[in-house]
DNA sequence: GACAAATCTTGACGATTGTCAAGGAAATGC
DNA sequence: GCATTTCCTTGACAATCGTCAAGATTTGTC
C-alpha cells in the first residue's frame, strides 16, 4: 500500500518533471524561432544576442536562461530550421500520380522556396560556410545536407519511377546539381534580376527529365 | 621651348605619380595577401583587422592608410583571390592532347585543390555567403562566379572536342554540378574524412564522359 | 493565500571591435 | 643636407560584444 502511494507519487513527478521539460524545449524552440528571423536578415556575422533580443519580444538576458552561450543557441536554430524545411517537397513527391504532375509540383514548389523564403536560405548557406569553420556546427549542418540530398533523391526517384525509368545519376551529384543551381539562382534574386527565377524553373524543367 | 619643357615636366610628374599610385596598390595587394590568410584560418565572421596584424607584419593602424574602412579590405582581398585561383585549370585544358591526358591533368589538379588550399576554398564558399547579405560584395562575387563557371567550362568543352563530342549539360549547370561536389567534399575533408578527396576524384572521373 | 520554484529583467563587467588622430620614422625632392 | 611628403606606429575613442549575477516578477504547489 504505502509502496503504491509512494510509486505513484514517483510517477507523478516524473510526469510533471517530463512537462516542464516539454515546456523548457517547447521556449527554446520559441526563441530559436525569433533569432532565425534576425539571422536571416543580416547573416551569422552580424548577429548578435541583443539584435535578436531587439527584434523579438525576448530581452538578451533570456537567452542565457534557455541556451549555455551563443553556438549553443546558433545550434538551435539550425536544428529547428532543418526540421521546418526538409520535408518541403515531400508532398509533392507522395501525392504526384504522373511525372507531369510531379514536375508541376516540383517546380511550382522550387519557385515559390526561392520567392517567399530566400532569407532562410541565404542563412542555410551562410551555416553551411560556417560549418566549414567551426566544429561545433558541423555535425547538425552535415545531418541537414544529407537530408536535402534524400529529399531530391526522393523527387528524381519518384519522377523516374512514374516514367518507368531509373535515375542516371547518383544521389549526391543529383543533390550537387541542384543545390548549386539553387544557391547561384538565389544569389541573381537577391541581386535584384527579376528573371531569376523563371530562369531557375526553366532550367529545372530541362533538367528533371534528362536525369532518368 | 618653354610650352616644350612644361609639357616634359608635366609627363615627369604624371609619371612619377603613375609609380607612386603602382607602389600603393602593390602594398594593398601585400596587406589583402595577409589578410587572406587570417581570413582562411577563421572565416569572416570571426577575423578582425588586429587580429589580421596580430597574424602578419603589419601593424592594425596601417589598414586605415590603405583602405579607406573594412569592408573594402575584404573586397580587395576577394578581387585578389580570384585573380590567383581562376586560372589554375587553364593549363590542363589547353595543354592536354587526349582524353585520358585531360582528365588525368584534372583530376589531379582537383585533388591537389581540396588537399592544399582547402582553407583558401572555405573562405570563398564564405565569402560567397556573405554576398547574399552585403551588397557590397556581390559585384565581386558574381564575377568571381562566373570565372569560375568559365573555368569548368573550358574544361568540359575541351574535353568534348578531344572525343569528337559535345557538352550535353549548360555551363551554368556544370558548373553548378562540380561546385555543388567540390563544395560537399571540402565539407567531407575538412570534417577529417580521408577518403573525400578520393571520392571525388572518382565521381569526377565517372561524371566527364557522361556529360560530353 | 503564503511559500517556493521557475522564469525573466536589468544593469554591469571586461574584452573586443572599427575607426581615427597625433606624431614619429622613413623616403623623397630640391 | 635640409624640408617636405609619404608611410607607419601608437594610443585612445565610443560602441558593441558575450556573459553573468542580483533581484524583480511570474508561476505553481500545498
Amino acid at each position: 500500500m504505502a509502496q503504491q502511494v509512494a510509486s505513484a507519487r514517483k510517477r507523478v513527478i516524473e510526469a510533471t518533471e517530463a512537462l516542464k521539460e516539454e515546456k523548457f524545449n517547447a521556449r527554446r524552440l520559441e526563441i530559436a524561432e525569433a533569432a532565425l528571423e534576425t539571422l536571416g536578415e543580416l547573416g551569422y556575422a552580424r548577429t548578435s544576442l541583443r539584435e535578436i533580443a531587439q527584434k523579438s519580444p525576448f530581452t538578451h538576458g533570456v537567452f542565457h536562461y534557455y541556451f549555455s552561450d551563443k553556438t549553443d543557441l546558433i545550434c538551435c536554430c539550425v536544428r529547428h530550421y532543418k526540421a521546418k524545411c526538409v520535408t518541403r517537397y515531400d508532398d509533392v513527391a507522395s501525392l504526384a500520380r504522373s511525372r507531369e504532375e510531379l514536375m508541376e509540383g516540383f517546380v511550382a514548389k522550387l519557385g515559390e522556396t526561392l520567392r517567399d523564403e530566400a532569407r532562410m536560405h541565404r542563412l542555410w548557406y551562410d551555416l553551411r560556410a560556417q560549418a566549414l569553420f567551426e566544429e561545433a556546427f558541423r555535425n547538425d549542418v552535415v545531418e541537414i545536407d544529407k537530408s536535402l540530398e534524400r529529399m531530391i533523391w526522393r523527387i528524381v526517384s519518384r519522377y523516374a519511377e512514374l516514367g518507368g525509368t531509373r535515375p542516371t545519376l547518383s544521389s549526391n551529384v543529383l543533390y550537387a546539381l541542384f543545390d548549386g543551381l539553387f544557391q547561384s539562382a538565389l544569389l541573381k534574386h537577391l541581386s535584384g534580376d527579376k528573371g531569376a527565377i523563371g530562369e531557375l524553373l526553366e532550367e529545372a524543367k530541362r533538367l528533371l527529365p534528362s536525369v532518368c
